[in-house]
RNA sequence: GGGGGCGUAGCUCAGUUGGUUAGAGCGCCGGCCUGUCACGCCGGAGGUCGCGGGUUCGAGUCCCGUCGCUCCCGCCA
């Protein structure tokens, strides 16, 4: 949506998305690519594209004078500009599918502004096209409809943060890219120091600490739309720099920051015409959304909620079952409903538990008189199956899948399960959406590789209960979930030294350590800090979701491959043996062939 | 690091059991066309079947390797 027209000069004076039956009778000029041509040879229509839109362009052979000629020779992606009388088209002529369509330009001057070469594929059709082939010609795929609309929606996305922000007093404050490598957390960017070298700087995978010392540097409110960087792996959702909407705010508890937060994400859904149910969206304890749903960020579009049937099941002559509840284990189902699955069908579904950390899955198909056709309905026994088809409200007609397992395993592995069969069962309401925060996630993990305690959040998340008692410690922490991604998170910090201190304790980290990495932080805890917390939302897939787009990468200008390149700018290359003697650094590994 | 899918004309794709000169639609080029809007009609050009090797009388098709894209698991505090 433009709101001004361009200030008339030599090219154009109005948008040519933006001409309407007002303007009939009125000479105009406008400028843009040419989006298709029908030359009908005595009479050559031009769709002429801007940023705004389209709008049709008439050249006649008599009117049009020299111009006529030379409309001949257009071809797609021409820049030209034109100047004519806006017409009003007769009623049969009428293009009902533009914003333009009750009008067109007949021409009588034009300039071409440069010629085009054929494009490599087509820009005037929305079709799929090779993303490699986009990527490498992006300045060309940032023409076509889908990418422009996905990126006037991001602007305006940012500004409607960025408007409430402004409103409620918060402060946007750059922070530094160069900074100090923290070896928690994902793996960092690295940049070589050329006045110390040997010493690096990192990325930043957040602006976390930054903004937690802007808390206690007094600023109060601040907020940034700030560029992240982890060296992981690639998704559809993650790409190696992303955006953020990074928030920190003093003197508040939780319902502060997600009070504010919905706030926002209110004005942002509406921007974006996205129909959420109202704010204040549910909180849902994490452990119970591992029972429910098996996830800490699940899709709650559909049903197919995990029943828990252990006690059900118990003292059964299954002994796969059996010896998992014997082990303090867990048994879990899913009544996946009429699903009409072939006994292939019920055996693929195996990979999926697997694939999600299972070990199986078992099945069971409820009968007319409520038996179960199934390969463990032998070792259950009437009554058991019985009890857990009352448990799990199951229907002749119905299947039902089971996982036994430590629950850590079996919550996850039904979990994808359950996710899977939302989608092969078209259980999923597109259109819908659900919103919901999780709260009361475990402060720590124990990490039975390494044999410690790992944060689940961050080491600088406020905990909640004992901390002597790190195994069933909570944090203030609450992630935003949409539609089963995780869109944003965040916590209430800690905000005195002693809390810090033992937090740090409880992760492993010496004293020294404590003191080398986050002696700034400690040192500012002692002078004075303010109760503090905050999130960051990730921009990316919000915006992803609003346009409904299933990667990041198509409401991204410019980003990378899975595999972390750049097939426009060819990034990352090798460089320049002597940039590398600057930096004193010496490549251990051949420079890959650039293509 | 692991698993799945894909790679054939500029683009999107088809190509059967290994068998004649590898096809279609769109685009492109040329011609015709004064109311189209995915304009229409006629004609034409256009191929390192990702790359390398192997099996075979013969490979787009089978095998091995490799590169790239993509989805997922691990990873992503």
């Amino acid at each position: 949506m433009m709101r001004t027209q361009p200030r008339s000069n030599g090219y154009r004076d109005a948008w040519a998305g933006q001409i309407t039956a007002a303007a009939a009778g009125k000479q105009t000029r406008v400028a843009g690519w040419v989006h298709r041509r029908r030359d009908h040879g005595g009479l050559i229509f031009i769709d002429l594209r801007d940023r705004s839109g389209i709008v049709q362009l008439v050249f006649h052979p008599d009117s049009s004078g020299v111009a006529f000629a030379a409309a001949e020779s257009l071809r797609s992606e021409h820049v030209i500009s034109v100047a004519g009388e806006v017409t009003k088209r007769d009623d049969a002529n009428i293009n009902p599918n533009i914003s333009t369509g009750e009008v067109e330009i007949a021409v009588a001057e034009m300039d071409v502004l440069a010629s085009a070469e054929t494009p490599p594929f087509p820009l005037d059709d929305d079709g799929s096209v090779d993303e490699m082939l986009r990527l490498q010609h992006r300045m060309l795929d940032l023409r076509r409809e889908p990418m422009r609309e996905a990126l006037i929606l991001r602007h305006e996305i940012v500004m409607a943060m960025r408007e409430e922000l402004h409103a409620r007093d918060f402060l946007e404050i750059e922070t530094p890219i160069l900074t100090r490598s923290t070896p928690e957390g994902a793996r960092d960017f690295l940049v070589p120091a050329r006045m110390q070298p040997g010493a690096w700087y990192a990325l930043p995978q957040s602006p976390q600490l930054f903004k937690q010392l802007l808390m206690m540097s007094g600023f109060e409110r601040y907020f940034q739309v700030a560029r992240c960087f982890r060296d992981e792996d690639l998704r559809a959702d993650r790409q190696p720099e992303f955006t953020q909407l990074d928030i920190e705010m003093s003197f508040v508890d939780e319902d502060d920051v997600i009070e504010m937060m919905e706030a926002v994400m209110t004005k942002v859904f509406a921007v974006a015409g996205l129909d959420v149910p109202p704010a204040p969206w549910p909180r849902v304890g994490y452990d119970e959304v591992m029972a429910r749903y098996g996830s800490d960020r699940p899709d709650r579009r559909f049903g197919l909620e995990i029943v828990d049937i252990g006690a059900e099941l118990a003292g059964s002559d299954f002994k796969v079952f059996e010896s998992v509840l014997q082990g303090g284990g867990v048994v879990r189902a899913i009544n996946a409903g009429a699903a009409g699955m072939s006994r292939s069908d019920l055996d693929g579904l195996n990979d999926v538990v697997k694939r999600h950390g299972g070990k199986a899955v078992a099945w069971a198909v409820v009968e007319d008189d409520g038996s179960w056709r199934s390969p463990i309905a032998k070792f259950l026994g009437e009554e058991r199956i019985a009890a857990a088809s009352a448990k799990l409200a199951a229907k002749p007609g119905d299947t039902l899948l089971f996982v036994g397992d430590k629950a850590e395993i079996a919550a996850p592995a039904l979990g994808g399960l359950r996710q899977e069969l939302g989608e092969r069962l078209q259980l999923i309401d597109e259109s819908a959406h659900d919103l919901h925060w999780v709260i009361d996630f475990p402060m720590f993990h124990f990490d039975e590789a390494e044999g410690r305690y790992d944060a689940l959040h961050h080491p600088f998340t406020a905990p909640s209960g004992d901390i002597a008692d790190p195994a069933n410690l909570r944090s203030r922490a609450y992630d935003l979930v949409l539609d089963g991604t995780e869109i944003g998170g965040g916590s209430i910090r800690i905000h005195d030294s002693e809390t810090q201190k033992a937090v740090f304790d409880a992760l492993g980290m010496s004293e020294e350590v404590a003191r080398e990495r986050f002696g700034f932080l400690l040192d500012a805890l002692a002078y004075g800090t303010p109760p503090h917390g905050g999130i960051a939302m990730g921009l990316d897939r919000i915006v992803a979701i609003c346009a409904g787009k299933e990667s990041i990468r198509d409401v991204m200008a410019f980003p990378k491959t899975a595999s972390g390149s750049d097939p426009m700018t060819g990034a990352p290359a090798p460089v320049d043996a002597q940039q590398l003697k600057d930096l004193a650094l010496r490549s251990l590994a051949q420079p890959p062939a650039q293509p």
